[in-house]
RNA sequence: GGAGGCUUCGCCUAGUCCGGUCUAUGGCGCCGCACUGCUAAUGCGGUUUGGGUCUCAAGCCCAUCCCGGGUUCGAAUCCCGGAGCCUCCGCCA
């Protein structure tokens, strides 16, 4: 939700940020004048309540002979307040409509442009040089890690059994990143999948990509994508110790995406599926520590994938390629060998106070209360991240070198080899 | 799924039957001040949240007694619907 002070005070700041995004620049004109409408009804609607206050105790007071004439007036009165009303709880609900539509400010230096127009921000390791690479469906499947014959069969397309090796390396890499994330200082936390409506929507999940989400209609409820929304919700309608702050949450919950529109992308193997397992951090932060903190979950979620050995890039997410709840984004991609590309693990995004004031998480600040700010960061999300283990770690003899770092969660395996 | 009970400004609580200075009581905690030769005791004052007004502050105004409707000139209080919590029963990993 956007900042509405802001918004009164510095309506171009508001303007550019609608223009790099590409999004409605008319759109900031439309929520002033809604506000406009709604501050006058505020007045007219206090104005005659406070009448009726002390009308109303005039008739408590009076004896029988004015009781009747204050009667009349107050009838009248209470026909005129509850049209006020009606007109409030109107331009009320045009403005929060105004507000809810409208994605967070693009924070500065974000590369203009869209989906192509990165800048990358750094290159790590060397990209694996492998003669005819296999991907990982078929590394998985010989090493019996990876079904997703069945996954189609039981559940229908992008859906996958992990099994043997599959599942051990799932649980590998959950408690590795959990290891590290707690290591950090983060509180692991295990979150609901399902959420209800008004923490979807507080998320900003509900806006230009409500069709990636799964409904359940008969029960009003919504399964996350990301346990980012569970996480957020976790401390919705709260007011925040100072000293509590910063707050670090590592979760994990299974992920659901109905990847509406992504027909024929990564159709094979696990890249793109309807559900996968995720550990992500969260942070709650006062809002000038927003951006360090943005660049701390970046920095952990680079110590993760260097534990994996992974060659990757480090990408500034273009204005136009944003979520709606973000002001800025790093993407961090590692190399498929089999794909002779970077392709995203991860995506640390710094949501300033967008979620925190759709979800009514304050702290007590200097001046009152104000919104914290929100970042959220994947540590990993499991399916891809074997998807890429697979595929960047294959070996000639056609095994799978297993990184350093988790072969203690693995007993000890060096590579994994087919049966 | 069934039956009953509960929900008041950080925590506990008075008030709800019988609508009107409830502009919500008291205790605890917390903050400030005073005093006493110590950071203890005592006294005094303050202490829900959101919005508005205001150069700032103070002050003032409106809303807020779980949420949403309704009745009424007027609702913490009456009526309807919903949510959450607790107890018991049923079912279930």
């Amino acid at each position: 939700m956007i900042d509405l002070k802001l918004a009164r005070d510095d309506p171009d700041r508001l303007r550019a940020s609608q223009r790099i995004r590409g999004a409605d620049e008319s759109a900031v004109d439309r929520l002033l004048a809604a506000d406009d409408a709604r501050r006058a009804a505020v007045a007219r609607t206090d104005a005659l309540r406070a009448e009726q206050k002390t009308l109303g105790r005039s008739i408590a007071q009076a004896g029988p002979d004015e009781r009747a004439a204050l009667l009349a007036r107050a009838k009248h009165l209470a026909d005129e307040v509850k049209a006020a009303e009606a007109e409030l709880a109107e331009t009320d609900e045009a403005l929060r409509a105004g507000q809810l539509a409208m994605p967070n400010i693009v924070e500065d230096g974000v590369p203009p442009g869209d989906e192509d127009d990165f800048v990358t921000l750094d290159v790590v390791g060397t990209p694996p040089v492998i003669e005819n690479p296999r991907d990982h469906t078929e590394i998985g499947a010989a090493l019996r890690a990876i079904d997703t014959e069945r996954g189609a069969k039981v559940s229908g397309a992008r859906f996958y059994f992990l099994t043997g090796v599959g599942a051990q390396l799932e649980f590998a890499l959950v408690n590795l990143a959990m290891q590290q994330a707690t290591a950090a200082g983060f509180v692991p936390i295990v979150a609901p999948a399902l959420v209800k409506p008004e923490i979807m929507e507080g998320t900003g999940f509900l806006g230009a990509h409500a069709s990636e989400v799964y409904r359940l209609a008969d029960d009003d409820l919504y399964l996350v994508g990301t346990s980012e929304v569970a996480l957020a919700g976790y401390h919705s309608d709260e007011i925040l110790d100072p000293g509590d702050l910063p707050l670090r949450y590592a979760g994990f919950s299974s992920c659901f995406r109905r990847e509406a529109g992504s027909y024929g992308k990564d159709t094979r193997g696990i890249i793109r599926v309807h559900w996968f397992d995720k550990v992500e951090m969260f942070s709650y932060v006062r809002t000038g520590d927003a951006a360090d903190e943005h660049r701390r979950l970046l920095a952990w979620e680079r110590e993760f994938m260097d534990k994996l050995e992974f060659a990757y890039r480090v990408i500034d997410v273009a204005a136009g390629d944003l979520g709606s709840s973000a002001a800025r984004k790093f993407d961090i991609e590692a190399w498929f060998p089999s794909q002779g590309t970077y392709r995203e693990l991860t995506s640390t995004s710094n949501c300033t106070t967008f979620q925190a004031r759709r979800l009514n998480i304050r702290t007590r600040g200097e001046s009152g209360n104000e919104p914290v700010a929100t970042l959220n960061g994947t540590l990993c999300a499991v399916a891809r991240t074997i998807a890429c283990l697979l595929d960047h770690h294959q070996q000639p003899d056609g095994s799978v070198y297993v990184p350093v770092a988790l072969r203690p969660w693995l007993g000890g395996r060096e590579v994994l080899t087919p049966a």
